[in-house]
DNA sequence: ATCATTGATGCATGGCGTGCATAGATAAAA
DNA sequence: TTTTATCTATGCACGCCATGCATCAATGAT
């Protein structure tokens, strides 16, 4: 049997269509359909149920589908095991789009200069795809904002960040000097896709408060929100980075008070598959870099 | 990489010598070096030392060696469930040499009436290697004679069985009705090996008594010993299994009183291994056949 | 009824694992 | 020191087999 086999079989598993795995792994679909051929062989039985517009695992292809994400699981940490100097190798991390261009440019920056034979790869995606990535061994490590559903994850906050109300120029909130979440009230609001876990911080801080943000438009990007709110759509709610980013003078950011909106930034990984030690250093750096933003 | 690498891996690894492990691997020498030289292309650095007259892991090598291991238990296991039909498969069935011609053929040739379709295969020998080969899933499970050193395996007693004190028919104690250990102080013993549990069994009794029993001769099989108690040579004990397969009128058989001597027998298996149901039908049954014995 | 999708199969090819013979290196023996 | 023995590595040839291409068969969608 070879690795190879349970690689193809694995993508299949999880695609469900030989023929997309077959290009997810490049080869041919006549090579796959072959190689899981021979394997059922080997096993003695089929592991797919082939329908005929999908197929899905049988009774014994579920069972050795977690058997070979075990053993490719070992052996892939044992490569990173043996080839582990505290220097060289590779990291893969993750960031939701809320977080990553505005905190990984720094962070990424200042950690190659001091590890220069790392190679560093990074993953953008939502909070969801980010843990499974995680749980799959797909990245080493998330960079997410709590609270996280992270099953067998290990999780580690880094820093609390304040989230401000930002508004056009012209805003009647704009100078007011002190802004509680309650004057926002009759404002209609730009918020994010459902998809981006900062719409659940801000939403589930309002509701806190006893109030129904009334979502006029919903975005898919940060950018995109705060030019909305330059061209008066509405205000929205923006993490201090992507404010510190912000140099534009079309809208300001304000501070809310009692109570302020938060978000807590977190790092997670799984702590079931080997931690190198260029991992560890990277997630020393991680503290050490954000322990200014105070938390 | 190849599961192959890592069974030729393993063996070069326990052998210490390519050429020892390539016999055993049924491969040429030379296909196993080429075949190790890969595995360390692959892995980027060697995983053997190659001295001259033997070789030994490198600390990649150990490391490896540990995942080889993990890995291709896993895999066995898989397949093991996978054909696992409470029926069909195989039983690999160790036992000590005091034990196995005189309990395992009632027990196997029961189990193989009520199991058709399960293949049977018996490997007799000391009990540390059974243990060892326990614990290394190259048998499924082992009946021995406490105690045993089992870290990591599980231990069932079956049964405790007497053992007997043999002589020859005119012998000084034969007409004894009652004998005790002092008693038989001042005649030689002809004892097995060092290698067999029974001597120990038998040592540690005497000494319990503060007696220590002179052994003018060593064997190696139980049934030679009982050969030399024949002609003279001195007594022995022997456990009722292999009295009650005793036919010959050259010897005669005593309990031994206040205390009894006694030895318990007992099945090992690895706990971390797949326990088909055919393998638990066959602990159900030792349990079952055994029961009769009194324990 | 026609077209699209999907997995399986015939065929040719290239890579690679294997065995044989042997070299190279080193330790043991003479 | 020379000879012999032991052990791993390498050159070479062979054959298996995994792969890709073209295509088929089956089935669902339009």
């Amino acid at each position: 049997m070879d690795f190879d086999q349970l690689r193809y079989f694995l993508q299949v598993a999880e695609r469900g269509n030989f023929t997309r795995a077959a290009e997810d792994l490049r080869i041919s679909q006549p090579a796959l359909s072959r190689s899981i051929q021979k394997l059922e062989d080997e096993l003695g039985q089929p592991v797919f149920e082939r329908r005929t517009r999908s197929v899905s695992l049988t009774e014994a292809g579920t069972l050795m589908q977690a058997r070979a994400q075990q053993v490719l699981a070992i052996l892939e940490d044992a490569r990173a095991e043996i080839t582990d100097d505290g220097q060289s190798g590779r990291v893969r991390v993750g960031a939701i789009p809320t977080i990553a261009p505005y905190f990984l440019p720094k962070i990424l920056q200042r950690f190659s200069a001091a590890f220069p034979r790392a190679s560093l790869l990074v993953q953008e995606s939502t909070t969801d795809l980010l843990l499974k990535s995680c749980t799959q061994g797909e990245i080493d490590l998330a960079i997410v904002a709590l609270p996280v559903p992270a099953k067998y994850l290990e999780i580690e906050p880094l820093f609390e960040e304040e989230l401000l109300l930002v508004m056009p120029p012209n805003h009647p909130l704009a100078d007011k000097s002190r802004i509680r979440l309650g004057d926002v009230k009759p404002f209609p609001f730009v918020l994010l896709d459902e998809a981006h876990c900062l719409s659940d911080n801000i939403v589930s801080f309002c509701r806190q408060q006893s109030f129904n943000p009334v979502a006029v438009e919903r975005i898919s990007q940060l950018t995109m929100v705060q030019e909305l709110v330059s061209l008066s759509h509405g205000v929205s709610m923006i993490p201090a980075m992507a404010r510190q980013c912000d140099e534009s003078d079309r809208r300001v950011y304000r501070s809310l008070a009692n109570p302020k909106p938060m978000r807590t930034i977190a790092v997670v990984w799984n702590p079931y598959r080997f931690q190198s030690r260029l991992l560890k250093a990277f997630r020393a750096h991680l503290r050490q870099s954000t322990c200014s933003h105070g938390g």
